[in-house]
DNA sequence: GTGAATGTTGACAAGATTAGTCGGGTATGA
DNA sequence: TCATACCCGACTAATCTTGTCAACATTCAC
């Protein structure tokens, strides 16, 4: 169970975007400073663009730049445009894949799981990850969750 | 992201052990009448053998059980088993992948993830799953959280 | 002891997915 | 009009998934 490297990879340019917001559009090889080949990142970006999460500029002094405001874009909005929304199971989400449907306690468990974990992803913003205390707050209630 | 049949049919596998538990050991074929072919789940058991979350008998009138109690083993034992350890990216838990660990906000995003969610996987248990009204407590606490 | 039932192991393979690469578009500013 | 950018679809090598298969080892019933 891995994220594949284009959610993480969407990650670092949303984010490389979040630091430079007001400085004007970014330019495809700017962003691929962050250590993507860039005519993948191209196709990222793309995905991005079409799921409302950045806006270009084309032509010359074109790029890109984020469509909203930081603590308006979460981690789940990128990974969802990237990967697909979070399919635990096929047969959650699509009842008719399931013979028993009503019954399956498995099936209550991927339920449960995928939205504890769509849960997760919508909590933390980018505005999270640019201020660094987030973080300590997040490991805070995490830890005391956890008395481990 | 998603996770892949493996895990599935080997929580499903699990739990069918768990509903006959006491029974005596269950044969491959017994097992498969969760509806997975037969050599494939064999593979399975064999991994979860090796993973120390299930025992066999050999020979005739052998099979398959649960080697620990259904509240011992977790909903994470079995996937991590079978699926190998969550790993969301390659830099969480080896520092040499990443050039520049201590800084990288979306490590530390991959690192709370990772946590979260080997934590949820480990809350859940087969005997959880057994008693239908855990699940109904885990629907509490979860919406509790999200208020929408 | 023999044979049937059952678990054990490793090799093999079709299909899907991932992680890019490439080549040609199209729009814009200087 | 030309250089700079974004846009888009086709292509591919490598890897992973999802099995299938064949040969073998162990045990029980007779």
């Amino acid at each position: 169970m891995k994220l594949s490297t284009k959610g993480k990879y969407g990650l670092y340019a949303m984010y490389y975007l979040a630091q430079h917001a007001g400085e004007g559009c970014q330019s495809l090889r700017n962003v691929a400073e962050i250590g993507v080949p860039e005519d993948y990142l191209e196709q990222l970006l793309g995905t991005l663009r079409r799921a409302g999460l950045v806006t270009t500029v084309r032509g010359a002094q074109g790029g890109y730049a984020l469509a909203k405001a930081p603590q308006e874009i979460t981690v789940g909005d990128i990974i969802d445009a990237l990967e697909g929304p979070l399919s635990i199971s096929d047969c959650v989400g699509d009842e008719s894949r399931c013979h028993k449907a009503g019954q399956c306690p498995s099936r209550r468990v991927w339920e449960y799981l995928s939205r504890s974990i769509n849960g997760l992803l919508q909590s933390i913003s980018l505005q999270d990850m640019l201020n660094e205390t987030s973080f300590d707050d997040m490991e805070r209630t995490l830890t005391a969750d956890d008395p481990t």
